[in-house]
DNA sequence: TTGTAGGCGTTATCAC
DNA sequence: GTGATAACGCCTACAA
């Protein structure tokens, strides 16, 4: 039984545009016409169908999620976003269009752009130089990016402020009496690649300790425990008079805690971690770690809502939101041991 | 400039049919016509509305995908898993319409099904007695489940076997000269909600044990670090004789791990640890997990494959796929100490 | 080899 | 308060 309006309009004795209208509420339709409607359309699961409204309306209701490729599994902080961008978006009646891009999934990648799929679109890990954001700008599809550009005036975005919050941490160590901190940071390809937070987070790392003259060592780090491992294996042979990590790798914490543990390091008595890390992974670091919870669904809210905006406004000036959690204080940080000899 | 093929026709100067006729192939076009065509196309990268299309032909060129609730944070082999339907079907230029079901995203589903957004689903996370899959029986929407019902002959799925893996790795256990071992299985809520891994864990375990002639013990635990600690604990504490564990809780891997070292057990030599678990965090485990990792990106794949097929052929016999594979010997199994006194 | 025309299911304009 | 009808952009018989 292919249920569509007008099978709706028969079965109600009315004609097709009466139960477009009962269903819209965009004009007046009697009660008694209107009840009946319902109840037809209740028995028979009737919905509109999207693909039609979607060619009449010129709008989709539905949002686009670019994410990384495959390859580079996600994050918890990926993640959690991916799942509160859905949710957000069900808030507001909106479907969510996966793609990914990077790879070879460029197809994909135009489908939602020049195919109409989307009314608009949000772009996970924004580079600094961001050919999509370059592909969207000559088109008119409305999109926000989750992380900015190196001229992020241009465009929507919503982003955590990494430069801010590693130089917190530092001061955090700094006051706490630390004189050696090691950055833990994003791998090497990924800053390389122009990776914002990766270059942001190293900035804030190398200004807030040349403000407080002391001591900064900045590792690259892949994400993953092994490779955090390796790192904080490397550092304590090469730099033992570190005293204290920060880092925005929170792929990398299981390892950098294993590492510690291994070289007998006691945290926090000997040695200080603080990081940037979703809520979830500075909770399972053993001590918890002290760290600025990334605040991953308030961002998916957030980008939703400016998307929404924006699709309903795209030629308004550009919005944006930087975003600096407050460090919460855990067990993963001390005042530093007295200078080893 | 709104593209459409009417306008791509005008400055080709030739009819739509012809333009659609290029494009689709369906019937032979004058060379010189289609590059006449072709570079109109090219110069104004024009590409077919999807909307409709879609209306047009009857079909979306999507598949839905319908994830756990938000609120259940996805584990990494969900994750690994959702990349890989992504990517798949991406492989086969089909987009991806992300759902997610539970909680009250009844909307979005239901949208899914009779509004005719998608061709097909594939549903994460099958209970024994699933909603979702009666409401899906009532329309005919193709649809491939990622788990099994009790009654898994009526439907299209994909699943891993996990009696047979738990059952292998307690073999293995036994082998190994352990008598005393004890499954840490997923949350009792998820267990009495009906989840088929879950549930199926289980009896491979009570039947495996019973056939090995040794003592078992199962113990419930949500899927995080923390209750993984804290339910390792509660065993030690209470049954001192345990030598090995048997898991499928990926989530409760770190506190598992945490709480052996705490306890002072030293794995493999006096307690061994096995599995079934994403790769990734069986490589994480320290040491090196030996498990079943499950093959999340084959699942994926294998699940798009059988819903194309099902969306192709709506009524031939439904396919099924039980995976189980094998056991991958790393570092955490060894023979068992000699019994405490 | 190419063009014409009808219809997919909606919504919105116009008429009653 | 309600009904007929055109249009959204595409695909595809049917004609030429």
């Amino acid at each position: 039984m292919a249920m569509n309006i007008g099978e709706i309009a028969r079965l109600s004795g009315v004609s097709r545009s009466t139960v477009s209208y009962a269903l819209s509420g965009k004009r007046p339709v009697s009660d008694e016409t209107r009840q009946r409607i319902e109840k037809v359309i209740k028995d028979s699961d009737y919905r509109p169908n999207a693909a039609a409204r979607a060619l009449k309306e010129g709008r989709t209701r539905t949002l686009g999620l670019v994410i990384p490729p495959a390859g580079a599994s996600l994050t918890h902080i990926q993640l959690e976003f991916v799942a509160g961008v859905v949710e957000a978006a069900a808030q507001a009646d909106l479907d969510v269009l996966l793609s990914s891009s990077g790879g070879n999934h460029e197809r994909s990648f135009e489908r939602l752009v020049s195919g109409r799929r989307v009314d608009g679109l949000i772009l996970m890990e924004i580079r600094l130089h961001d050919l999509r954001v370059d592909r969207l700008g000559r088109t008119n599809v409305p999109f926000v990016g989750i992380g900015r550009t190196a001229n992020p005036e241009a465009m929507c975005w919503v982003d955590v402020d990494y430069a801010a919050l590693i130089a917190r941490c530092v001061h955090h160590l700094a006051d706490l009496g630390h004189r050696q901190i090691a950055l833990i940071n994003r791998s090497a390809e990924l800053i390389a690649a122009g990776y914002g937070p990766g270059l942001r987070g190293r900035q804030g790392f190398v200004d807030s300790v040349a403000e407080r003259g002391i001591a900064g060592i900045e590792l690259a780090c892949a994400d993953d425990a092994g490779a955090g491992q390796a790192t904080v294996e490397r550092l304590l042979a090469e730099h033992p008079e570190v005293t204290a990590i920060a880092t925005l790798n929170e792929a990398a914490l299981p390892g950098i805690q294993h590492a510690l543990v291994e070289a007998g390091r006691s945290v926090p008595a000997d040695f200080s971690v603080a990081g940037v890390a979703a809520r979830r992974w500075a909770e399972e670091f053993r001590p918890a770690l002290t760290s600025a919870d990334v605040p991953a669904a308030e961002m998916a809210t957030r980008a939703v809502e400016l998307l929404i905006e924006r699709i309903a406004a795209p030629q308004s000036p550009p919005r944006h939101l930087l975003l600096a959690p407050p460090i919460s204080l855990r067990s993963s940080t001390a005042p530093a041991p007295p200078a080893r000899t």
